[in-house]
DNA sequence: TGAATACATGAACACATGCTCAAGTGAGTG
DNA sequence: CACTCACTTGAGCATGTGTTCATGTATTCA
């Protein structure tokens, strides 16, 4: 095995822009308000006071995160009269979070 | 103020200590350094120093988070005369940051 | 128009996190 | 044994993050 850094393998080495963008994504789902938060939305559209009810999270503090995710594009906001609804605008969040529940039940 | 959390739909609402498993387990994931230390562990065991040079992250700090990744049981070490080679501990996380590498390259 | 509803946002604070530096530990070497 | 190597660990510090509180902005309705 080498020693020094491997310009070969397709995925053992990333440069780090890549490396940075990967970490922020995980980022995203590495708060437990965000985790219910998006957990929540796996079923569809929800608005923002619902979210806060089932979330058990402050209407303000979920608009802070919703802000994010929605910057990282992990989610997409709809406005209907005074309601705005969020819902996932990411396939792969639904998988990795369901992934991410495999293993902590039986990892 | 925030209301109760409400049991019903089978993964749209998970308990708050599965919620806190959860993110913990992605929070893993979310930093830089951890992302490319795992990443140079996809390809078999990797002993501190190389995973030191390979990711550009002094020994010290690597030696830190390698602490943190093996206490949530991501990793695990052999020692074989000075060196301490780790390797990853658990089937989903390869799977998780290939999945991960394949949102941020074609979001 | 004015009031009420539903969110968004900025500031401020407490706490968590990641790094470095220095010291400690354990295994090989002379 | 002393010495070095390969890590580990604790302290200290700077920066980041999540929350609340207060205020701002849209939208609806009387």
């Amino acid at each position: 095995m080498p020693a020094e850094p491997d310009p070969q393998s397709p995925l053992a080495t990333v440069d780090e822009h890549t490396a940075a963008q990967l970490a922020e994504f995980f980022r995203a789902l590495g708060d437990t308000s965000r985790v219910r938060i998006l957990m929540a939305l796996l079923s569809g559209e929800v608005h923002v006071g619902a979210l806060a009810e089932r979330t058990g999270v402050s209407m303000s503090a979920v608009s802070h995160h919703l802000r994010g995710l929605r910057q990282l594009r992990l989610i997409r906001a709809r406005r209907d009269g005074r309601n705005v609804f969020y819902s996932l605008d990411d396939t792969h969040v639904a998988t990795l979070l369901e992934q991410g529940l495999d293993h902590v039940r039986h990892g």
